[in-house]
DNA sequence: TATGAATGAGCGTTCATTCAT
DNA sequence: AATGAATGAACGCTCATTCAT
């Protein structure tokens, strides 16, 4: 039963990526996901508090994976260096890799209302601290610069490569992201190290 | 007569502001914008296509003062790392010296849907301009690394600065935005310096 | 289920002619029908595209009714002069012994826009075919003229009996609809017979 | 003043009969009428109660010039019978020759509310006691029957007439208005006649 | 007389959520 | 657990009319 449970908890989850990366924020409407998913409209609520609750989920699932990712990888590393080299090739390829999320995520669920935002902004702390984590052992390194703002710094790589997904889904994809992700880590290695 | 409608269209735009940085975006109502502005809701309409009018008006009357500082501002700026350095400390300190701005502009106006994203995209679009041209000049100044790849830079500059100014709002503004400039600026030129 | 569908769907229909009859097209707002109809606003577009689409049902339904008892009664009829006759007498008396579907679609109905007029059209083109066949058939006969002009003449003999009913009504229905029958029956086979 | 008066009037009957030909009923706003005039919207209420009243004018004026030459034409024709065809004659060439006229006052007023309709019905029974003039004229000269039915018999032919142009008009005006006089006044006369 | 900026009441429709089955 | 019909609150926009100038 447990597992047939989260079947359907998956089973809704997908649907409502999918229907927001096809229709748009504003017009996944509950009934939508639940027709997509394959079920009604009332089970979703056996499922979920709330249609937030889903699209918090959304979020959490997908982005919990993607984070998971870069745990792995970046514990990995064997230089702090290498650690955020390894951080944004994951980062880009990954979204460039699985567009409806990288869509859904950058693009649709930004338009949603604060507690979501909040929600959002809890599973980005998780990849801030990792962030962080990594700058921290740089400077313990001693190949990052010892007065470095790490809680800073932070924000601005988060920022930085957050604003280069998002502005290559805006263009239409038509360039590589992958292939910026050089010049990415370029500009912030030397702004980090000693 | 000219500058009494100026005037009306001007107070329309500030409870705009207002009624959004105290509400929130989804609580905007077009009635709650013409109470504050202290008209009928009709005349909203004398002066404003529709309630999307309305946001967009915001954010571009109010970015566009913003943005008008830079112009002047970078273009006086003897060296372009010190044109990078002003841009900062407006960037910061701007917005926190306006918390309602950077409130709407920050948090409540991305909640809106596409058409006034792509509005507000427009807007953004000449800040990464000008961020642009100042790396150019910095280029040929000798000053900035020549194989600097300015077209993926100026997002990189543009989206952390933005999320610093983000986070420091959802934090709860318990820290000086304005410390943070330096820090950034360190990094930035770091980053960018030949 | 099914018939559970139906009977919503007809009580929308039935709530909408009594709230036209009642208070007039103008101010048939949809909450008025739903409340009528003892259904939340809602449920109405459960069952009908918008507002119009009750209003061209109410139409369809109540004068689809009136136009199969035209045919079954002209089918059986004799001769095409008694025909004619049959005719003239449900027209009147089925209109006459239902004022509110009267009142609605001579006069409410009327006040609406094209589109809905257009579906209107539609409803009344079925008379006028069978108006015609009538004609046709007592050309065909003999005793209708053999130059009788079908075309013009299913108009006029629409109209008149149109206006007679509209007359009737705006003039508070004073006198019997139904003792126009000979009258009128008396005009239009003088004009018709051979 | 009193002619001028009379002049800034008839500029906004005859813009409004032009704007609801051009625009329709729905779309005929006081104050696209008031710009077709060439007056501010204020002064339309300097001549006219409300906008029903603008449009009850509309149609008594132009209504009352067609009523005006039906009583000359009528009082003219040497017998009942051929009042009876130049009655027809004027009704369906008047209106043949003025397209908007016949648009506005056969399709668009007929849009219009009660109080309107009301007005309209009382230029319309102008109408309609001419041609029971007529009626009587005919009995009296011994050439229509007897026992003609004057009160049924003059809606008869006025919404054989009436109808017989608003399909003419809906159809698209693809045939002539004025051939159908002598199908209509053959159909009226052999009702008639003794 | 004439203006036209300002008014504000009024309404069709959507959709997240509930609950009887 | 699952269903899906029913709910009803919420809101942007139009336009006839007014009135200060």
């Amino acid at each position: 039963m447990t597992s047939k449970k989260k079947e359907k908890y998956q089973l809704i989850v997908e649907a409502a990526l999918k229907v927001i990366a096809e229709h748009g924020y504003h017009n996944a409407q509950v009934s939508r996901i639940a027709k997509e998913a394959g079920v009604a409209d009332g089970t979703i609520y056996l499922y979920f508090k709330n249609k937030e609750d889903i699209l918090i989920s959304v979020f959490r699932e997908k982005l919990g994976e993607l984070i998971g990712r870069f745990h792995s990888s970046i514990s990995e590393s064997p230089t702090a260096e290498e650690a955020i080299r390894r951080m944004c090739r994951i980062h880009y390829s990954e979204l460039e890799n699985n567009v409806p999320l990288a869509y859904v995520t950058q693009i649709e669920l930004r338009q949603s209302n604060l507690e979501l935002r909040h929600a959002i902004g809890d599973v980005v702390k998780t990849y801030i601290h990792l962030i962080e984590q990594v700058l921290r052992r740089g400077v313990e390194e001693g190949s990052f610069r010892p007065d470095l703002d790490v809680k800073l710094t932070r924000l601005l790589l988060f920022g930085a490569m957050d604003e280069a997904v998002t502005s290559w889904l805006i263009s239409g994809r038509k360039y590589s992201l992958s292939d910026q992700v050089e010049g990415t880590v370029e500009f912030f290695l030397r702004g980090l190290k000693a």
